[in-house]
DNA sequence: CTCTATCTTTACACAGTGTAATTATTGTGC
DNA sequence: GCACAATAATTACACTGTGTAAAGATAGAG
């Protein structure tokens, strides 16, 4: 849109450096001028700021062609984040570097309605816990992040309802000095793959990422946008059925009541809790009666319907499944394609809408988290995150 | 979210100092700054630049207190600006100036399903009647828009299956050389109502407004967003009753086979084209039968879902519905309010979502899309759209 | 007609960045 | 091992946009 970007203050133009370098882990400056849209020179400035701080490494590797560049920049590997996650049934707290390695992790199972009070109670013990660890190797926590289902600007929370005034006193109180960041699940995990799995992710453009576990979750990934203005958003509680089934929130006929974990789980065969766990194995299907099977058929079509009408309301040319979906064999998902079908708009053609289905990130937790701090960490441009220990050396 | 505002082009920052012109209809110097987040000083620069460039007044008035401003700044009104529309069943072309004046309009029925090669032939010979009456007039028109219903970016569109390259080509070579700006009919209403009669309009922040006609179209206004970056939505695509009535777009159950003025058309007893022509005034329920109330009351019902699953994906504070629904008694009207209730995450409350009714802008036609020529005019901070006639003199 | 409160403009300084000249780096050929 | 060449990386300078602060203009009060 702009025909000559607008300048930037100092801050902007590092954050866009150092967003740049986090998600192509290492580049040369070349590289680096243009995806930060500046020139070599000013790349050199910003570059040299940034080395006097401390934020990247400039690895020399032979050149790659005669008189090539030689120093490969990259952010530091000893820069370190932290990560708490309050995802799938489990609560989890991690410490690492900004390339989403996990040197630290505690987690510990959690009931599907945890209340505030408990939540408190273990957030403190395990903080406590984390920030011991990392005080005894010397390690100088820069940004943390806290991911949680459901949560929106708005305050307010269809999963969690809880008192988000008092939430961010208590984390406030929790993590000071260190900056936290809060934000939704579906915007970590979005984090997540944008800049730790970015190389096994199936959609390089703009799309929609949808996770189906607990509830169904949504978020429009726009490619150049940065994430924290992603809005997330519960396609659970789209009603597609009147007067249907009963859901948790008191409605009829959401989705949710549907294709949820909970939901799906007498039909699966498998306890909720376990559905997710087997890591990304196919449900076995030959085991469920045929009955089952046209049920679970049945669900993945409403599912198709609700994405369907969202795509209505926000058209897209691609679609990310996370969540139980993609452990069901290709021919009974294929009745999301249906679904999708009789909602779209012009109908549903796998060349106009690629679909793709990745295995629920389970077991990762709080690494979804961590990759959020580590973007929050650069948005600031290093410069918000004071290094407190290095201070005194 | 910016702590201090990223320094802007010469261009975005008269842009800006425009577009707050355009939206306050005059205002001091102050006002200026403070809207445009710029100093006294900056803002004297501006206005000094616009000065030059014709495109603003002063006007001295006297001091509304001692020592205070004698000049109210208002942008002028011998720029002259055009629009171009195509909705609810007319095709109209109007020239006025950036206040929303009207001094030049023709309006033409067209057939519900206008086919491209007609609205060509029909655009040649309207636009230029139109270019001659400025011509003679020696007004200069510097910015022309064009708003069509179900216009998005992805040139998909619902309403109106054109061929959007041959639109666009069609277009360039009708309105050379002057600058044209193509946009949704509901980005147009909105732009009307934020520049041309928000004194009138109900609401001052972020909201959903919705116009239910011959489609059921909305968009989201975010109160401080351009309004080019608005996305435009069609709420009538989204599949409320699986399997349920026919829709014209081949689906089952839409919205629209339900809310559209063609499907409730037989239920309050007028022909489609004729409901909304009424002006403001109640459509006369009494004369209905029982029966149909309850059908009126139904559609209403299935309305306030969809209204309800849209604000699921996207929650908003606020609802502007315009259209038929607005002349339908309030009884009736608040049916919409029990589907609300029904899909609502936490249900309807009125204190937490107003809901607001406004008459439907049929016979403003086309003061919407050049209320969208005026946004599109300010946006270039007056420079791209060069006065080709005052260039001679 | 002068004074004064306030608005309005102008002079100056500074941040950020592009252009172009300068300096550094490293593999190649002898 | 050394000069050369090809390209990378840095630096000097200029320019834009805008804030600060001082100077100038305006109009009502007395």
């Amino acid at each position: 849109m702009l025909d000559r970007p607008a300048t930037r203050s100092r801050k902007e133009t590092r954050a866009a450096v150092m967003e740049g370098l986090l998600r192509s882990k290492g580049a040369f400056r070349q590289a680096i001028a243009h995806d930060s849209r500046l020139t070599e020179a000013s790349v050199s400035r910003i570059l040299t700021e940034l080395r006097s701080a401390g934020l990247i490494d400039e690895s020399r590797i032979p050149a790659p062609y005669f008189g090539g560049p030689t120093a490969l920049v990259s952010l530091r590997k000893d820069i370190c984040v932290a990560g708490i996650e309050l995802s799938n049934g489990r609560l989890s707290f991690g410490v690492g570097d900004l390339g989403c390695a996990l040197d630290y992790v505690e987690r510990m199972p959690v009931p599907a309605r945890l209340a505030q009070a408990d939540f408190e109670r273990m957030a403190r013990v395990s903080f406590a816990e984390m920030i011991a660890w990392a005080d005894q190797r010397g390690r100088v926590i820069r940004q943390i992040a806290l991911s949680l289902p459901g949560f929106s600007q708005s305050d307010t929370n269809p999963i969690f309802p809880w008192d988000m005034t008092r939430l961010r006193d208590f984390l406030a109180d929790l993590v000071k000095p260190y900056p936290l960041a809060l934000t939704n699940s579906v915007i970590a995990q979005a984090a997540f793959h944008r800049y730790c799995a970015s190389d096994v992710y199936p959609v390089s453009g703009d799309h929609l990422f949808l996770f189906v576990a607990h509830g169904v979750a949504g978020v429009v990934v726009h490619e150049s946008a940065p994430i924290e203005t992603f809005n997330p958003f519960e396609l659970g509680h789209m009603v597609i059925e009147r007067g249907g089934a009963l859901c948790r929130c008191g409605h009829r006929g959401c989705l949710e009541a549907y294709t949820s974990l909970q939901a799906i789980s007498p039909v699966i065969g498998l306890p909720a809790g376990d559905i997710l766990r087997g890591g990304d194995q196919f449900v076995a299907t030959a085991q469920q009666t045929p009955e089952q099977r046209a049920t679970l058929r049945d669900r993945l079509f409403l599912l198709g319907m609700g994405i369907g009408n969202a795509l209505n309301l926000q058209p897209l040319p691609a679609v990310v499944i996370s969540g139980w979906p993609s452990l069901i064999p290709e021919a009974d998902r294929c009745a999301i394609l249906d679904g999708l079908n009789e909602t779209l708009l012009g109908g549903y053609r796998a060349d106009r809408l690629p679909l793709h289905f990745i295995a629920p990130s389970i077991g990762n937790d709080p690494r979804a988290a961590m990759a959020y701090a580590a973007y929050s960490f650069v948005s600031t441009g290093g410069q918000d995150a004071a290094p407190r220990l290095s201070e005194i050396a």
